[in-house]
DNA sequence: GAATTCATCTGGAGA
DNA sequence: TCTCCAGTTGAATTC
Protein backbone atom coordinates (compact mmCIF):
# COMPACT_ATOMS: atom_id res chain seq x y z
CA UNK A 1 0.00 0.00 0.00
CA UNK A 2 1.52 3.48 -0.92
CA UNK A 3 2.55 6.06 1.32
CA UNK A 4 1.29 9.50 -0.20
CA UNK A 5 1.03 13.15 1.01
CA UNK A 6 0.07 16.22 -0.48
CA UNK A 7 0.85 20.11 0.11
CA UNK A 8 -0.82 22.99 -1.20
CA UNK A 9 1.12 26.39 -0.76
CA UNK A 10 3.88 25.28 1.71
CA UNK A 11 5.97 28.39 2.58
CA UNK A 12 9.51 27.97 2.08
CA UNK A 13 11.14 26.18 5.15
CA UNK A 14 8.32 23.76 5.23
CA UNK A 15 8.82 22.69 1.63
CA UNK A 16 12.50 22.28 2.67
CA UNK A 17 11.43 19.86 5.56
CA UNK A 18 9.22 18.11 3.29
CA UNK A 19 11.91 17.56 0.47
CA UNK A 20 14.50 17.18 2.89
CA UNK A 21 12.84 14.30 5.04
CA UNK A 22 11.45 12.88 1.00
CA UNK A 23 15.13 12.55 -0.32
CA UNK A 24 16.41 10.92 2.78
CA UNK A 25 13.75 8.39 2.37
CA UNK A 26 14.41 7.84 -1.13
CA UNK A 27 10.65 9.01 -1.64
CA UNK A 28 9.13 9.63 -5.65
CA UNK A 29 8.40 13.48 -5.25
CA UNK A 30 7.05 16.07 -7.63
CA UNK A 31 6.43 19.69 -7.43
CA UNK A 32 5.25 23.01 -8.64
CA UNK A 33 7.57 26.17 -8.36
CA UNK A 34 8.45 29.68 -9.71
CA UNK A 35 12.16 29.10 -10.31
CA UNK A 36 15.29 29.36 -12.18
CA UNK A 37 17.65 27.00 -13.47
CA UNK A 38 21.39 27.25 -13.44
CA UNK A 39 23.18 24.41 -15.19
CA UNK A 40 27.06 24.05 -15.51
CA UNK A 41 28.74 21.41 -16.72
CA UNK A 42 29.23 20.21 -20.47
CA UNK A 43 27.23 23.21 -21.37
CA UNK A 44 26.57 26.18 -19.35
CA UNK A 45 23.01 27.88 -19.44
CA UNK A 46 20.77 29.97 -16.98
CA UNK A 47 17.27 30.53 -17.15
CA UNK A 48 14.49 33.63 -16.18
CA UNK A 49 11.95 32.66 -13.38
CA UNK A 50 9.14 30.72 -14.64
CA UNK A 51 6.53 27.79 -13.26
CA UNK A 52 8.02 24.69 -13.60
CA UNK A 53 7.13 21.04 -12.48
CA UNK A 54 10.37 19.60 -10.72
CA UNK A 55 10.44 15.77 -10.11
CA UNK A 56 13.17 14.05 -7.68
CA UNK A 57 12.85 9.88 -8.54
CA UNK A 58 13.86 7.52 -5.79
CA UNK A 59 16.97 7.10 -7.85
CA UNK A 60 17.89 10.09 -7.53
CA UNK A 61 17.02 11.15 -11.03
CA UNK A 62 16.45 15.29 -11.06
CA UNK A 63 14.09 16.26 -14.13
CA UNK A 64 12.74 20.13 -14.55
CA UNK A 65 10.16 20.73 -17.04
CA UNK A 66 9.13 23.70 -18.60
CA UNK A 67 5.19 24.17 -19.83
CA UNK A 68 5.53 22.87 -22.75
CA UNK A 69 6.90 19.83 -25.22
CA UNK A 70 7.73 16.48 -24.45
CA UNK A 71 11.71 17.53 -23.50
CA UNK A 72 12.82 18.48 -20.00
CA UNK A 73 14.09 22.15 -19.42
CA UNK A 74 17.13 20.56 -17.47
CA UNK A 75 17.95 17.42 -15.59
CA UNK A 76 20.33 15.25 -13.85
CA UNK A 77 20.40 11.86 -14.79
CA UNK A 78 22.47 10.31 -12.38
CA UNK A 79 22.94 12.15 -9.10
CA UNK A 80 25.68 11.75 -6.53
CA UNK A 81 24.02 14.24 -4.28
CA UNK A 82 20.92 16.54 -3.93
CA UNK A 83 21.03 19.20 -1.42
CA UNK A 84 18.00 21.12 -0.12
CA UNK A 85 18.96 24.48 0.94
CA UNK A 86 16.16 27.61 2.20
CA UNK A 87 18.13 31.29 2.54
CA UNK A 88 16.46 34.82 1.80
CA UNK A 89 13.26 33.38 1.13
CA UNK A 90 14.65 30.99 -1.57
CA UNK A 91 14.30 27.01 -1.57
CA UNK A 92 17.48 25.88 -3.42
CA UNK A 93 17.90 22.35 -4.19
CA UNK A 94 21.11 21.35 -6.03
CA UNK A 95 22.13 18.09 -7.78
CA UNK A 96 25.91 17.62 -8.08
CA UNK A 97 26.57 14.54 -10.91
CA UNK A 98 30.38 13.45 -10.67
CA UNK A 99 31.65 12.26 -14.24
CA UNK A 100 30.87 14.38 -16.32
CA UNK A 101 31.37 17.24 -13.53
CA UNK A 102 27.95 18.57 -13.99
CA UNK A 103 25.80 20.54 -11.35
CA UNK A 104 22.22 21.72 -11.54
CA UNK A 105 20.65 24.31 -9.09
CA UNK A 106 16.70 24.90 -8.83
CA UNK A 107 16.17 28.36 -7.04
CA UNK A 108 12.41 28.82 -6.29
CA UNK A 109 10.76 31.69 -5.21
CA UNK A 110 7.37 30.13 -4.16
CA UNK A 111 6.00 26.49 -4.13
CA UNK A 112 2.71 25.89 -5.61
CA UNK A 113 2.39 22.42 -4.27
CA UNK A 114 3.83 18.94 -3.21
CA UNK A 115 3.08 15.88 -3.69
CA UNK A 116 5.07 12.42 -2.57
CA UNK A 117 4.91 9.19 -3.07
CA UNK A 118 6.84 6.05 -1.12
CA UNK A 119 5.85 3.47 -3.52
CA UNK A 120 6.72 -0.31 -2.41
CA UNK A 121 6.05 -1.39 -6.02
CA UNK A 122 8.78 -1.63 -8.55
CA UNK A 123 7.42 -0.07 -12.06
CA UNK A 124 6.03 -2.26 -14.45
CA UNK A 125 8.02 -3.57 -17.20
CA UNK A 126 7.52 -3.32 -20.96
CA UNK A 127 8.34 -4.53 -23.98
CA UNK A 128 8.05 -3.45 -27.71
CA UNK A 129 8.85 -4.11 -30.97
CA UNK A 130 12.33 -2.25 -31.65
CA UNK A 131 14.50 -2.59 -34.68
CA UNK A 132 16.35 -5.64 -33.16
CA UNK A 133 12.98 -7.83 -32.92
CA UNK A 134 12.19 -6.97 -36.63
CA UNK A 135 15.38 -7.81 -37.66
CA UNK A 136 15.43 -11.30 -35.71
CA UNK A 137 11.75 -12.29 -37.10
CA UNK A 138 12.50 -11.01 -40.44
CA UNK A 139 15.77 -13.49 -40.07
CA UNK A 140 13.77 -16.26 -38.72
CA UNK A 141 11.32 -15.88 -41.85
CA UNK A 142 13.29 -14.31 -44.71
CA UNK A 143 9.90 -15.62 -47.06
CA UNK A 144 8.44 -12.43 -45.50
CA UNK A 145 11.49 -10.39 -47.60
CA UNK A 146 11.39 -12.58 -50.72
CA UNK A 147 10.29 -16.72 -50.99
CA UNK A 148 13.26 -18.73 -51.45
CA UNK A 149 15.97 -16.22 -49.73
CA UNK A 150 18.22 -17.78 -47.14
CA UNK A 151 19.64 -15.70 -44.21
CA UNK A 152 23.70 -16.17 -44.11
CA UNK A 153 24.85 -13.41 -41.67
CA UNK A 154 23.07 -11.26 -39.17
CA UNK A 155 24.48 -7.57 -38.05
CA UNK A 156 27.67 -8.45 -40.78
CA UNK A 157 30.10 -6.27 -39.87
CA UNK A 158 31.93 -4.39 -42.79
CA UNK A 159 34.45 -1.33 -43.51
CA UNK A 160 31.54 1.12 -43.60
CA UNK A 161 29.18 -0.21 -40.70
CA UNK A 162 26.71 -2.88 -40.64
CA UNK A 163 24.92 -5.25 -42.75
CA UNK A 164 21.61 -5.69 -41.24
CA UNK A 165 21.01 -9.07 -42.92
CA UNK A 166 22.83 -10.93 -45.41
CA UNK A 167 21.73 -13.67 -47.32
CA UNK A 168 21.71 -15.93 -50.72
CA UNK A 169 18.36 -15.79 -53.15
CA UNK A 170 16.44 -18.39 -55.21
CA UNK A 171 19.27 -18.00 -57.72
CA UNK A 172 22.37 -17.95 -55.51
CA UNK A 173 23.08 -14.20 -55.59
CA UNK A 174 23.72 -12.26 -52.83
CA UNK A 175 21.68 -10.11 -50.71
CA UNK A 176 22.42 -7.38 -48.91
CA UNK A 177 19.21 -6.12 -46.56
CA UNK A 178 19.05 -3.04 -44.58
CA UNK A 179 15.79 -2.67 -42.12
CA UNK A 180 13.98 0.82 -41.22
CA UNK A 181 11.80 0.21 -38.60
CA UNK A 182 9.99 3.62 -39.41
CA UNK A 183 9.64 5.52 -42.81
CA UNK A 184 12.89 5.36 -44.89
CA UNK A 185 14.73 8.50 -45.63
CA UNK A 186 16.97 8.95 -48.72
CA UNK A 187 19.79 8.43 -45.73
CA UNK A 188 18.45 5.08 -45.16
CA UNK A 189 19.01 4.50 -49.46
CA UNK A 190 22.32 6.30 -49.25
CA UNK A 191 23.62 4.00 -46.18
CA UNK A 192 22.37 1.04 -48.40
CA UNK A 193 24.02 2.42 -51.37
CA UNK A 194 27.51 2.26 -49.15
CA UNK A 195 27.13 -1.04 -48.33
CA UNK A 196 26.53 -1.87 -51.73
CA UNK A 197 29.24 0.37 -53.01
CA UNK A 198 31.80 -1.94 -50.85
CA UNK A 199 30.90 -5.41 -51.87
CA UNK A 200 31.13 -4.20 -55.70
CA UNK A 201 34.15 -2.90 -55.34
CA UNK A 202 35.76 -5.96 -53.95
CA UNK A 203 34.38 -7.87 -57.39
CA UNK A 204 31.23 -8.95 -56.42
CA UNK A 205 27.73 -8.74 -57.43
CA UNK A 206 25.00 -8.30 -54.66
CA UNK A 207 21.22 -7.28 -54.54
CA UNK A 208 20.51 -4.68 -52.07
CA UNK A 209 17.19 -4.28 -50.49
CA UNK A 210 15.84 -1.65 -48.46
CA UNK A 211 13.14 -3.00 -45.75
CA UNK A 212 10.50 -0.64 -44.13
CA UNK A 213 7.22 0.00 -43.34
CA UNK A 214 7.34 2.70 -46.27
CA UNK A 215 10.17 5.05 -47.56
CA UNK A 216 9.45 8.52 -48.86
CA UNK A 217 10.13 9.59 -52.38
CA UNK A 218 13.87 10.58 -52.55
CA UNK A 219 14.72 7.54 -50.96
CA UNK A 220 12.69 5.34 -53.59
CA UNK A 221 14.53 7.36 -56.31
CA UNK A 222 17.70 7.25 -54.77
CA UNK A 223 17.24 3.63 -55.06
CA UNK A 224 16.48 3.12 -58.28
CA UNK A 225 18.85 5.27 -59.51
CA UNK A 226 21.85 2.96 -57.78
CA UNK A 227 20.03 -0.08 -58.94
CA UNK A 228 18.63 -1.53 -55.56
CA UNK A 229 14.72 -2.81 -54.16
CA UNK A 230 12.79 -1.56 -51.92
CA UNK A 231 10.63 -4.18 -50.03
CA UNK A 232 7.56 -2.73 -47.54
CA UNK A 233 7.09 -4.80 -44.38
CA UNK A 234 3.75 -4.74 -42.16
CA UNK A 235 4.64 -3.63 -39.01
CA UNK A 236 0.94 -5.54 -36.96
CA UNK A 237 1.49 -8.75 -38.95
CA UNK A 238 5.11 -8.83 -37.13
CA UNK A 239 3.72 -7.48 -33.92
CA UNK A 240 1.09 -10.43 -34.15
CA UNK A 241 3.80 -12.95 -35.35
CA UNK A 242 5.50 -12.13 -31.67
CA UNK A 243 2.60 -12.30 -29.99
CA UNK A 244 2.07 -15.67 -31.15
CA UNK A 245 5.69 -16.75 -30.62
CA UNK A 246 5.76 -15.29 -26.92
CA UNK A 247 2.51 -17.56 -26.38
CA UNK A 248 3.38 -20.56 -27.55
CA UNK A 249 6.74 -20.16 -25.85
CA UNK A 250 5.32 -18.48 -22.61
CA UNK A 251 8.26 -16.45 -22.35
CA UNK A 252 8.74 -13.51 -21.45
CA UNK A 253 6.81 -11.86 -23.82
CA UNK A 254 3.16 -13.21 -22.06
CA UNK A 255 1.91 -9.99 -20.40
CA UNK A 256 1.56 -8.55 -24.47
CA UNK A 257 -2.27 -9.67 -24.68
CA UNK B 1 -1.07 34.42 -9.08
CA UNK B 2 -1.18 31.00 -9.92
CA UNK B 3 -4.23 28.55 -9.30
CA UNK B 4 -3.02 25.15 -7.80
CA UNK B 5 -5.31 22.34 -6.48
CA UNK B 6 -3.87 18.78 -4.47
CA UNK B 7 -6.13 15.81 -4.37
CA UNK B 8 -5.32 12.85 -2.15
CA UNK B 9 -6.65 9.37 -3.29
CA UNK B 10 -9.49 10.89 -5.33
CA UNK B 11 -11.51 7.66 -6.59
CA UNK B 12 -11.60 6.88 -10.14
CA UNK B 13 -15.22 9.07 -10.79
CA UNK B 14 -13.88 11.82 -9.18
CA UNK B 15 -10.31 11.48 -10.78
CA UNK B 16 -11.74 11.55 -14.33
CA UNK B 17 -14.11 14.47 -13.22
CA UNK B 18 -10.73 16.41 -12.27
CA UNK B 19 -8.41 15.28 -15.11
CA UNK B 20 -11.46 16.21 -18.04
CA UNK B 21 -11.35 19.85 -16.24
CA UNK B 22 -7.86 20.23 -16.00
CA UNK B 23 -7.51 18.76 -19.55
CA UNK B 24 -10.63 20.95 -21.10
CA UNK B 25 -8.97 24.25 -19.55
CA UNK B 26 -5.65 23.62 -20.42
CA UNK B 27 -4.29 23.36 -16.84
CA UNK B 28 -0.76 21.47 -15.80
CA UNK B 29 -1.62 17.92 -14.27
CA UNK B 30 0.62 15.96 -12.72
CA UNK B 31 -0.84 12.56 -11.00
CA UNK B 32 0.93 9.52 -9.11
CA UNK B 33 -1.20 6.26 -10.80
CA UNK B 34 -1.14 2.37 -10.34
CA UNK B 35 -1.49 1.99 -14.53
CA UNK B 36 -0.51 0.25 -17.59
CA UNK B 37 0.30 2.21 -20.59
CA UNK B 38 -0.64 0.96 -23.89
CA UNK B 39 0.77 2.41 -27.08
CA UNK B 40 0.77 1.48 -30.96
CA UNK B 41 2.10 3.73 -33.41
CA UNK B 42 5.79 3.69 -34.78
CA UNK B 43 6.23 0.77 -32.61
CA UNK B 44 4.08 -0.61 -30.06
CA UNK B 45 4.64 -1.76 -26.71
CA UNK B 46 2.52 -2.82 -23.42
CA UNK B 47 3.32 -2.98 -19.84
CA UNK B 48 2.58 -4.81 -16.64
CA UNK B 49 0.97 -2.58 -13.79
CA UNK B 50 2.97 -0.29 -11.64
CA UNK B 51 3.59 2.87 -9.98
CA UNK B 52 4.00 5.98 -12.31
CA UNK B 53 3.83 9.59 -12.61
CA UNK B 54 1.60 10.83 -15.41
CA UNK B 55 2.07 14.33 -16.82
CA UNK B 56 0.11 16.31 -19.19
CA UNK B 57 0.73 19.05 -19.89
CA UNK B 58 -1.19 22.97 -21.06
CA UNK B 59 0.12 22.51 -24.74
CA UNK B 60 -1.50 18.66 -24.63
CA UNK B 61 2.37 17.14 -23.75
CA UNK B 62 1.63 13.43 -22.21
CA UNK B 63 4.84 12.18 -20.44
CA UNK B 64 4.99 9.09 -18.27
CA UNK B 65 7.85 8.48 -15.88
CA UNK B 66 8.72 5.14 -14.38
CA UNK B 67 10.13 5.18 -10.70
CA UNK B 68 13.66 5.19 -12.45
CA UNK B 69 15.83 7.38 -15.05
CA UNK B 70 15.69 10.46 -16.99
CA UNK B 71 13.34 9.03 -19.73
CA UNK B 72 10.00 8.58 -19.68
CA UNK B 73 8.44 4.84 -20.21
CA UNK B 74 5.97 6.94 -22.59
CA UNK B 75 5.33 9.83 -24.23
CA UNK B 76 3.12 11.76 -26.89
CA UNK B 77 4.62 15.10 -27.69
CA UNK B 78 2.19 16.62 -29.73
CA UNK B 79 -1.51 15.15 -29.25
CA UNK B 80 -4.23 16.17 -31.24
CA UNK B 81 -6.72 14.51 -28.74
CA UNK B 82 -6.93 13.60 -25.02
CA UNK B 83 -9.67 11.66 -23.47
CA UNK B 84 -10.62 10.60 -19.81
CA UNK B 85 -13.38 7.95 -19.36
CA UNK B 86 -13.80 5.70 -16.78
CA UNK B 87 -15.22 2.40 -16.46
CA UNK B 88 -15.48 -0.91 -14.62
CA UNK B 89 -13.18 1.06 -11.93
CA UNK B 90 -10.80 1.61 -14.22
CA UNK B 91 -9.68 5.30 -15.10
CA UNK B 92 -8.53 5.24 -18.99
CA UNK B 93 -6.93 7.96 -20.78
CA UNK B 94 -6.65 8.28 -24.47
CA UNK B 95 -3.75 10.28 -26.39
CA UNK B 96 -3.76 10.11 -30.14
CA UNK B 97 -1.77 11.84 -32.34
CA UNK B 98 -2.29 12.74 -36.17
CA UNK B 99 0.46 12.27 -38.11
CA UNK B 100 2.31 10.39 -37.62
CA UNK B 101 -0.90 8.03 -36.61
CA UNK B 102 0.05 6.95 -32.53
CA UNK B 103 -2.17 6.01 -29.62
CA UNK B 104 -1.22 6.07 -26.24
CA UNK B 105 -3.38 5.18 -23.18
CA UNK B 106 -3.31 4.70 -19.78
CA UNK B 107 -5.26 2.61 -17.43
CA UNK B 108 -5.07 3.51 -13.84
CA UNK B 109 -6.23 0.98 -11.39
CA UNK B 110 -6.30 3.37 -8.59
CA UNK B 111 -4.88 7.35 -8.32
CA UNK B 112 -2.76 7.88 -5.30
CA UNK B 113 -2.76 11.97 -5.72
CA UNK B 114 -3.32 14.92 -8.39
CA UNK B 115 -1.77 18.05 -8.46
CA UNK B 116 -3.02 20.54 -10.66
CA UNK B 117 -1.50 24.35 -11.78
CA UNK B 118 -3.11 27.14 -14.12
CA UNK B 119 -0.30 29.05 -14.84
CA UNK B 120 -0.62 32.56 -15.84
CA UNK B 121 3.41 32.26 -16.66
CA UNK B 122 5.17 31.22 -19.73
CA UNK B 123 8.06 29.29 -18.47
CA UNK B 124 11.69 31.20 -18.53
CA UNK B 125 13.98 30.91 -21.45
CA UNK B 126 17.50 30.32 -21.35
CA UNK B 127 20.30 30.12 -23.44
CA UNK B 128 23.97 28.20 -23.69
CA UNK B 129 26.36 27.96 -26.01
CA UNK B 130 25.64 25.39 -29.02
CA UNK B 131 27.06 24.57 -31.86
CA UNK B 132 25.45 27.63 -33.23
CA UNK B 133 27.11 29.85 -31.47
CA UNK B 134 30.26 28.46 -31.76
CA UNK B 135 30.16 28.55 -35.07
CA UNK B 136 29.54 32.49 -34.89
CA UNK B 137 31.81 33.22 -32.96
CA UNK B 138 34.20 31.40 -35.16
CA UNK B 139 32.93 33.06 -37.91
CA UNK B 140 33.49 36.59 -36.78
CA UNK B 141 37.33 35.54 -35.18
CA UNK B 142 38.65 32.90 -37.96
CA UNK B 143 42.11 33.47 -36.53
CA UNK B 144 40.92 31.29 -34.06
CA UNK B 145 41.07 28.63 -36.85
CA UNK B 146 44.39 29.97 -38.55
CA UNK B 147 45.84 33.11 -39.35
CA UNK B 148 45.29 34.71 -42.02
CA UNK B 149 41.77 32.69 -42.46
CA UNK B 150 38.99 34.35 -44.18
CA UNK B 151 35.25 33.52 -44.04
CA UNK B 152 32.87 33.97 -47.16
CA UNK B 153 30.11 31.96 -46.08
CA UNK B 154 28.05 30.27 -43.02
CA UNK B 155 26.24 27.21 -43.25
CA UNK B 156 26.68 26.71 -47.05
CA UNK B 157 24.16 23.99 -48.24
CA UNK B 158 25.62 21.49 -51.20
CA UNK B 159 24.72 18.36 -51.96
CA UNK B 160 25.83 16.08 -49.17
CA UNK B 161 24.41 18.04 -46.41
CA UNK B 162 25.39 21.80 -44.78
CA UNK B 163 29.07 23.17 -44.63
CA UNK B 164 29.58 24.72 -41.27
CA UNK B 165 31.66 27.37 -42.73
CA UNK B 166 33.45 28.16 -46.25
CA UNK B 167 36.68 30.18 -46.48
CA UNK B 168 39.81 31.06 -48.02
CA UNK B 169 43.15 30.44 -46.49
CA UNK B 170 46.11 33.33 -46.52
CA UNK B 171 47.56 31.28 -50.02
CA UNK B 172 43.83 32.01 -51.82
CA UNK B 173 42.81 28.11 -51.42
CA UNK B 174 39.98 27.06 -50.63
CA UNK B 175 38.93 25.96 -46.79
CA UNK B 176 35.95 23.77 -45.82
CA UNK B 177 35.35 23.96 -42.16
CA UNK B 178 33.35 21.43 -39.63
CA UNK B 179 32.97 22.26 -36.27
CA UNK B 180 31.66 19.80 -33.63
CA UNK B 181 30.90 20.94 -29.94
CA UNK B 182 31.88 17.92 -28.37
CA UNK B 183 35.01 15.12 -29.45
CA UNK B 184 35.10 14.69 -32.88
CA UNK B 185 34.37 10.53 -33.52
CA UNK B 186 35.57 8.91 -37.40
CA UNK B 187 31.66 10.00 -38.61
CA UNK B 188 32.48 13.47 -38.27
CA UNK B 189 35.81 13.22 -39.78
CA UNK B 190 33.82 11.08 -42.78
CA UNK B 191 31.34 13.45 -43.30
CA UNK B 192 33.80 15.95 -43.88
CA UNK B 193 35.47 13.73 -46.20
CA UNK B 194 32.10 13.32 -48.22
CA UNK B 195 32.03 17.28 -48.64
CA UNK B 196 35.67 17.67 -49.53
CA UNK B 197 34.99 14.70 -51.95
CA UNK B 198 31.95 16.80 -53.17
CA UNK B 199 34.14 19.37 -54.07
CA UNK B 200 37.08 17.75 -55.58
CA UNK B 201 34.86 15.87 -58.16
CA UNK B 202 34.13 19.58 -59.11
CA UNK B 203 37.75 19.76 -60.01
CA UNK B 204 38.78 22.02 -57.06
CA UNK B 205 41.58 21.90 -55.09
CA UNK B 206 40.27 22.53 -51.45
CA UNK B 207 40.93 21.75 -47.99
CA UNK B 208 39.36 20.48 -44.73
CA UNK B 209 39.81 21.36 -41.74
CA UNK B 210 37.93 19.85 -38.72
CA UNK B 211 37.43 21.89 -35.43
CA UNK B 212 36.71 20.41 -32.31
CA UNK B 213 37.92 20.34 -28.46
CA UNK B 214 38.95 16.75 -29.13
CA UNK B 215 38.86 13.51 -31.72
CA UNK B 216 39.15 9.64 -31.25
CA UNK B 217 42.06 8.06 -32.57
CA UNK B 218 39.63 6.50 -35.61
CA UNK B 219 38.82 10.28 -36.40
CA UNK B 220 42.84 11.19 -36.47
CA UNK B 221 43.62 8.59 -38.57
CA UNK B 222 40.48 8.74 -41.25
CA UNK B 223 41.65 12.47 -41.27
CA UNK B 224 45.00 12.03 -42.04
CA UNK B 225 44.01 9.44 -44.42
CA UNK B 226 41.81 11.18 -46.75
CA UNK B 227 44.40 14.19 -46.93
CA UNK B 228 42.44 16.69 -44.00
CA UNK B 229 43.38 18.89 -41.33
CA UNK B 230 42.32 18.31 -37.47
CA UNK B 231 42.50 21.92 -35.45
CA UNK B 232 42.06 21.96 -31.57
CA UNK B 233 39.35 24.37 -30.20
CA UNK B 234 38.93 25.35 -26.03
CA UNK B 235 35.21 25.83 -25.45
CA UNK B 236 35.99 27.32 -21.91
CA UNK B 237 38.11 30.22 -23.80
CA UNK B 238 34.96 30.65 -26.23
CA UNK B 239 32.61 30.80 -23.56
CA UNK B 240 34.94 33.30 -21.97
CA UNK B 241 34.80 35.50 -25.32
CA UNK B 242 30.81 35.25 -25.32
CA UNK B 243 30.60 36.81 -21.96
CA UNK B 244 32.97 39.20 -22.81
CA UNK B 245 30.37 40.01 -25.81
CA UNK B 246 27.11 39.81 -24.20
CA UNK B 247 28.64 42.13 -21.00
CA UNK B 248 30.04 45.10 -24.06
CA UNK B 249 26.61 45.01 -25.67
CA UNK B 250 24.35 44.30 -22.71
CA UNK B 251 22.52 42.00 -24.82
CA UNK B 252 20.86 39.00 -24.50
CA UNK B 253 23.42 37.05 -22.54
CA UNK B 254 23.69 39.24 -19.65
CA UNK B 255 22.44 35.81 -17.75
CA UNK B 256 25.60 34.15 -18.28
CA UNK B 257 27.70 35.28 -15.35
C1' DG C 1 36.66 3.03 -19.86
C1' DA C 2 36.40 4.66 -24.59
C1' DA C 3 33.94 4.34 -28.83
C1' DT C 4 30.07 3.23 -31.60
C1' DT C 5 25.26 2.87 -32.67
C1' DC C 6 20.25 3.14 -31.84
C1' DA C 7 16.10 5.89 -30.31
C1' DT C 8 8.61 5.74 -30.82
C1' DC C 9 14.77 9.71 -30.55
C1' DT C 10 12.98 15.38 -30.25
C1' DG C 11 13.42 19.74 -32.17
C1' DG C 12 14.62 23.28 -35.44
C1' DA C 13 15.77 25.34 -39.80
C1' DG C 14 15.57 25.44 -44.68
C1' DA C 15 14.00 24.35 -49.47
C1' DT D 1 6.22 18.42 -46.59
C1' DC D 2 10.75 16.27 -46.52
C1' DT D 3 15.72 16.55 -45.37
C1' DC D 4 19.51 17.36 -42.68
C1' DC D 5 21.60 17.85 -38.34
C1' DA D 6 22.36 19.22 -33.28
C1' DG D 7 21.58 17.49 -28.55
C1' DT D 8 24.16 18.79 -21.53
C1' DT D 9 21.26 14.11 -26.38
C1' DG D 10 20.58 9.09 -23.17
C1' DA D 11 21.33 4.20 -23.13
C1' DA D 12 23.20 -0.14 -24.54
C1' DT D 13 26.67 -2.83 -26.55
C1' DT D 14 31.17 -3.72 -28.16
C1' DC D 15 36.12 -3.14 -28.21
Amino acid sequence: MPLELVHAQPGVEEAARILSHGIEYRMWISFFANCTIEYEGRAASRTTPGDRLVIIKPDGSVIVHGPRGFKPDNWQPDTSSITVQHSEGLLIVKAVRRRPREVLVIKCGSIHSIMILKSPEEGGFWMYLNEHEIRDLLASNPSLIEEGLRIVDVEKRIDPGFVDLYGIDREGRLVVIEIKRVKAGEEAAKQLARYIEYFRRGGRSVRGILVAPEATEAAIYRLSREGLEFRRIDLARLYGMLKEQAKSSRGILRYLD
